[in-house]
DNA sequence: AATCAGGTAAACATCCGAGGTCTTCGGGGA
DNA sequence: TCCCCGAAGACCTCGGATGTTTACCTGATT
């Protein structure tokens, strides 16, 4: 095993031993390379690499230091993963989001305080009367967020996060094409609001279902045809 | 930002463009490196970051290779960014576990075929009358994986796979300390193998619940009187 | 006394070049 | 035909030199 591989296991066995606690700062790098036994340069591909997944975080003219580790950092590394295929496997990500979404949901009808729920009901109050569907989906993506976090699962929330991303292009797409797209959006989000500010997690689910499987219908049936059409799948405007 | 960053991003947007396709052989690094405007240091920091999470797979003597991408592959490298939080956010990852699970088992009572159903049975069957409990365990992975694989959607299975990892050594440890573990846990494996083969995916969605949820109220009633004991509460609440 | 400009040191960023090691592949001998 | 072996290509590791950025101390100004 190549010497930098080896200094990703020994940095990650120090932080999960708790020798380096988060917000630790590394000693520098000329030291640690010495203590960890190769080159600055070596060391260096591992820092980087552990940089990438949001373990560590470099700061120039500072130093190195150990994230806070928590789990929507960790987890919010899966984006950069996720980027790598969107076109193909969109569908599936949808499905697994179509499963999390409605659970989290109800969750959060259970979970959700007071003060969390009347939040919640002003954010849908926020958006205008007649939005720009971009502004639509950031709402919506808001939206689910605090939902997601009201679960109480940080996991979870992390999760839903990462898979939000990828299928927020569809649904920006859905926006422009799709005629009365954005009403029934809006109507659906008051009615999952309305469920959990009544305390009914059987009821948030459903809608939340509803409201999932619609895109996800919607976006079958697109791809359906598009690929009937169209035997190049576009490279589509990028997010 | 840094060079090297750049130089990630612009490897990642050469594969997601197209212009590197799954499989595909990089220039050599001195060649790359040029076509980048960097140092060779300074982009074996960005290869070694993208090898982390397995975009790319690099082979001494050889050159580096784009990879098959598959979901299960990158998904995969999610597990690496588990092992950051075993202990504080267990309990919150089988929570999701026990979202995700009995939907996948549902589908694989839906979509998996004959042959795989009856390997399934098979799988069962490999398992010693009277097994360790690591052997227990094993089976127990790869008869989860075999019906998350038959659920037909690759990123629910290598979510799974992910999380399977994390809460696998809190199922041997139940199975270690608790009475009838073994036991229960072979009988709700051949319930769930049964309502599969019977194609009853309700049936085997609650048969799933069951099972994960058997695992996690374990755990959550050790965890509850570990804690108890022990006044010094661990390294704070993260999260 | 509080504030701000300037300077200094520390730490990371980048580059370069020199060996070392491993894999692949083709040639020569049995 | 099969096996051993050597050469070429590509990555691996190292050490040092130089540039950039940041944090922090210092001292003059208001």
């Amino acid at each position: 095993m190549p010497v930098t591989d080896i200094a990703i296991d020994k940095i990650k066995d120090m932080i999960i031993t708790g020798e380096l606690a988060p917000g630790d700062r590394l000693p520098k790098e000329a030291e640690l390379a010495q203590r960890l036994g190769l080159s600055r340069s070596s060391l260096r591909e591992a820092v980087k690499a552990l940089c990438l997944i949001r373990v560590l975080d470099v700061r120039q003219g500072d130093g190195t230091y150990v994230t806070s580790l928590e789990p929507h950092l960790l987890l919010d590394a899966m984006t950069f993963v996720i980027d790598f295929h969107r076109d193909d496997t969109v569908l599936d990500f949808l499905a697994v989001r179509r499963i999390l979404e409605p659970a989290a949901t109800a969750l959060a009808a259970m979970h959700m305080s007071e003060a969390d729920i009347a939040e919640l009901g002003e954010h849908l109050d926020t958006l205008a009367d007649d939005p720009t569907v971009e502004a639509l989906v950031a709402n919506d993506l808001e939206f689910h967020r605090k939902i997601a976090d009201g679960s109480g699962n940080a996991v979870l929330c992390s999760l839903l996060d990462s898979l939000s991303g990828p299928t927020a292009r569809a649904r920006i797409w859905r926006g422009l094409t799709q005629e009365g797209a954005v009403a029934k959006t809006r109507e659906q989000h008051s009615a999952i609001y309305e469920a959990i500010a009544a305390r009914e997690p059987e009821l948030a689910r459903s809608w939340a279902t509803v409201h999932v499987a619609g895109v996800e219908q919607w976006l079958r049936n697109t791809l359906g045809s598009a690929d009937a059409e169209t035997p190049e799948p576009d490279n589509g405007p990028a997010s």
